[in-house]
RNA sequence: GCGCCCUUAAUUCAACUGGAUAGAAUGCCAGACUUCGAAUCUGGAAGUUGAGGGUUCGAGUCCUUCAGGGCGCGCCA
């Protein structure tokens, strides 16, 4: 059992023999962030003390008197009431053992039989994706990771927006380019797509027809071939640069198929009950459940707009069996959310099978001022040439490592930096130092119990650890990836205090060593476990 | 004007969801390599948590009123 179940186990006895029956949930125990409030603290005593109609300090000790104290050195009681427990040195090692038996399990949540699709990036295929798609896509991919460590199984989904006038733009803007290529007068249209990366994706389509290029372009039909050609270029690139980025969707979702076998229409004719004609355009009354406003959702043209085929690919997605969906969307999407779960209510869902994660905003600092092109190209600045500049460890690192709901700001300098400046080789750095360590002592044997440990530095370590698991379940409910960043800088913190204070090797003194190489290995363990959640490497050797 | 998010050290951010003396990193100052990787470590200075009021044993966190910033408020996607 974990410490902290052992403790809410003791406390709840001790409180059954003073008549207090209280839930196991109710009791909190907490890692104490202040080594003088002992290893563990609780606070049962302040926010029980009206059961017993006696003051918290009154309570705690009455605890006291009543805890089973085996596995624990000792118990303080402090400050208004709380109750601070020292726990015996073979309570707190116990986790070693335990990283040794899970290792890539350890600080896996139990299964928890609940299907999370996971939509995020779904990027217009109509260009590279730049640092902004970047973001949401460490941060979607990372919550992604999270969720499945945790237990549930995750989709991960990108939906390709294939049916509006963005592709229209990119077939136009390519059939231009084409022409450009040919030595023909072009004009390439205002709202069209301007990028070298389009011209490229044209001169790819210029290589394939060859000879039939002239007569293609007085085709009638040509532009709705290039809309699907384009596209599947641009697709087929974005996928690729994902991979790269260690991304790697399971299902590609389309909206023009959502629109296929007059689905658009069965779910007019669905939500016949909440939609009225105003002005000649349809309206969804979503003020009737979250929403400030009702919504068109057919023109008065008769077209739809683009929340229509939204609502029908979300009920299609729940109708796949999810249990919940999650998408992440930029911080601009935020009136979004209320309009969609309205339309998933008038379907009988809660409101909260759909839960929406925004990203804030990302600005490059480049020598400490923002920039938004490439030096080399001109163009913006892309996923691509992130990953090349900077590495993937590096990118997915920075963009998960601060709060999806605050802005960031992206240090191109430090991420470039190999020092400890810059938190993500600080974290590699110490998993290879453990590395180069453990491959040195190679002929020795691992003393799993870590009997032999009794450093403060040692200690801290191993608690450290023991955290890793309530670390996983904190940024698993809040879809919180930069927890397990923080997380690691801790580990990676305590690693180096350790190994700048504790010799590891001595060949005089077998016991302690093998200690401390068991403690070295499951620190490698968790922190590989840790890094993989965020999707960065954990490398040997640097 | 209305709605959502934000405001914490010089800077970028935490704070276990209401807990103890608000913590890290960067930058600054002072130290530590004859030894397992110095891509490291150990100290130090730095705060009226934007401002006021309220709720209670206890508030950065909840309520409220202001001030400042961002985003949204299309028959655009």
């Amino acid at each position: 059992m974990e410490v902290k179940e052992l403790l809410k186990t003791k406390i709840k006895d001790a409180l059954n023999k003073l008549g207090v029956d209280l839930d196991i949930n109710q009791i909190d125990i907490e890692n104490s962030k202040d080594p003088t409030h002992g290893d563990y603290a609780s606070n049962v005593a302040l926010k029980n003390a009206r059961l017993v109609k006696k003051p918290p300090v009154e309570l705690a000790k009455m605890i006291e008197k009543e805890i089973d104290m085996d596995g624990i050195d000792k118990i303080e009681i402090a400050g208004p009431g709380f109750i601070n427990f020292y726990m015996a040195k073979g309570s707190i090692t116990g986790v070693i053992k335990k990283i040794f038996e899970r290792g890539d399990d350890f600080g896996r949540g139990e299964k928890k039989n609940c299907k999370v699709n996971v939509e995020f990036v779904s990027a217009n295929p109509t260009g590279d994706l730049h640092v902004g798609h970047a973001r949401g896509a460490a941060i979607g991919d990372s919550i992604s990771r999270i969720l499945e460590f945790d237990g549930y199984d995750v989709t991960r989904e990108y939906y390709i927006n294939d049916a509006g006038n963005q592709i229209d733009h990119l077939a136009e803007s390519i059939l231009e380019r084409l022409k450009e290529a040919l030595g023909m007068p072009f004009d390439l249209p205002a709202d069209g797509y301007h990028g070298e990366d389009v011209r490229l994706v044209a001169l790819a389509i210029k290589d394939e027809l060859g000879d039939r290029l002239p007569e293609c372009l007085k085709e009638e039909g040509f532009i709705e071939e290039l809309k699907l050609k384009g596209m599947e270029l641009e697709l087929e690139k974005i996928r690729i640069d994902l991979k790269t980025y260690g991304i790697v969707f399971d299902v590609f979702s389309s909206e023009k198929a959502m629109r296929a076998n007059g689905a658009v229409e069965k779910e007019i004719e669905y939500l016949s009950d909440h939609i009225y004609v105003d002005d000649g355009a349809k309206y969804l009354r979503t003020t009737d459940f979250l929403d400030d406003k009702d919504r068109v959702i057919v023109k008065r043209d008769g077209s739809y707009t683009y929340f229509l085929p939204d609502i029908v690919y979300h009920v299609n997605k729940l109708s796949r069996g999810f249990d919940k969906l999650i998408d992440v969307l930029g911080a601009d999407h935020h009136g979004y959310i209320n309009r969609m779960k309205s339309a998933l209510m008038m379907h009988g869902y809660s409101s909260d099978a759909l839960e929406i994660e925004l990203i804030q905003m990302v600005r490059m600092m480049r020598d400490g001022e923002e920039f938004k092109l490439s030096k080399r190209t001109g163009n913006g600045y892309t996923l691509r040439e992130l990953c090349e500049d900077v590495g993937v460890d590096a990118a997915r690192y920075f963009f998960v490592m601060r709060a999806a709901s605050g802005h960031l700001d992206f240090d191109l300098d430090l991420a470039v930096k190999q020092s400890s400046d810059n938190p993500v080789y600080y974290a590699q750095y110490a998993h290879a130092r453990l590395c180069a360590v453990l491959e040195k002592a190679e002929d020795i044997s691992l003393d799993v119990s870590c009997s032999h440990l009794s450093e403060q530095s040692e200690l801290d370590l191993v608690k450290q650890l023991s955290l890793f698991p309530d670390a996983v379940k904190s940024a698993s409910k809040e879809r919180a990836p930069y927890k397990i960043t923080n997380y690691i800088h801790d580990v990676a913190e305590k690693v180096h205090s350790f190994y700048t204070e504790c010799r590891v090797i001595d060949r005089d003194n077998i016991e302690v060593t093998s200690s401390r190489l068991a403690l070295c290995q499951a620190t490698k363990i968790v922190l590989k476990n840790a890094l993989h959640l965020v999707g960065v490497s954990a490398p040997e050797h640097m």
